[in-house]
DNA sequence: TAGCATTATGTTATAAAGTAACACTTCACA
DNA sequence: TGTGAAGTGTTACTTTATAACATAATGCTA
């Protein structure tokens, strides 16, 4: 909440815009010793953890890695498309999808509090190409 | 393939069956440590990769750990529920709903090869003790 | 069956990912 | 200005995972 703080976020999720796919917590700690020599891994999950309560960046379970959001407030409902050729990760709101998936998990009793749905494969660029 | 080999996949199988939820793969190394003292990480993650692409273990992405097959063999169209309170993993599949989620991504132009459905929440025995 | 190539498995050592615990800073409010 | 709550940073460490190489099993050739 404080300043430093709140710049720290903010240059993060910067990297993390700047990207081309998703980087992990080590990809942006790496990148930031660069202007912060000293900065330290629990700095960078800091800040990363802050920014995903709020929804800015995803964390990309399959992955291990990071995103910023790119869906806006809305990740309730997001589902990423991860290409293993070039590594891009596109995310995409799917409300009825989520709906659908919160409705057949509550068949057995269940009660839905967060999603992860990532679907891995080729981009149609790489698929193009293959 | 070799026997040693099918022995020691056989044996990290039936730990995980036994399992309440899901387990780390350090927690089946532990496991095995009574029977096998000089084991090593390599031989577990070995052998759990060589269960995972014979569908007979998942790995709970979001979770970091592994869970014995309860879908037998079906798994791609594989839902995970993960209960946050209790930890026990259900697997079941839904077909139609992978099938809508493929139809999504695909509207992109992307080709589908894995999905990774996890959805967090209370199983019904730890939501009605909340 | 012996010799050798091929593949699978195990071991050592190390890298990558993540966190606990505590010290420090900031800022609201008395 | 003090005092405390909340947030942030640092040190040191744990957990998760893999690279690289050594060893062992298998199956083919002769
Ligand atoms: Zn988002
Ligand atoms: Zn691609
Ligand atoms: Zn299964
Ligand atoms: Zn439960």
């Amino acid at each position: 909440m404080t300043k430093r703080g709140e710049q720290m976020r903010a240059e993060i999720l910067a990297v993390l815009r700047e990207a081309d796919g998703a980087m992990s917590a080590y990809d942006v700690l790496h990148r930031l010793q660069a202007s912060h020599p000293k900065i330290a891994p629990p700095t960078v999950y800091n800040a990363l953890a802050a920014l995903t309560k709020t929804g800015r960046v995803h964390r990309v379970e399959s992955l291990k890695a990071y995103i910023a959001c790119q869906c806006d407030g809305t990740h309730k409902l997001a589902v990423l498309s991860i290409c293993d050729g070039c590594g891009t990760v596109e995310e995409r709101t799917a409300p009825r999808l989520v709906e659908n998936l919160s409705g057949f998990v509550e068949e057995t009793g269940f009660m839905p509090q967060r999603h992860v749905i990532e679907v891995h494969g080729l981009c149609s660029s790489c698929s193009s190409n293959a």
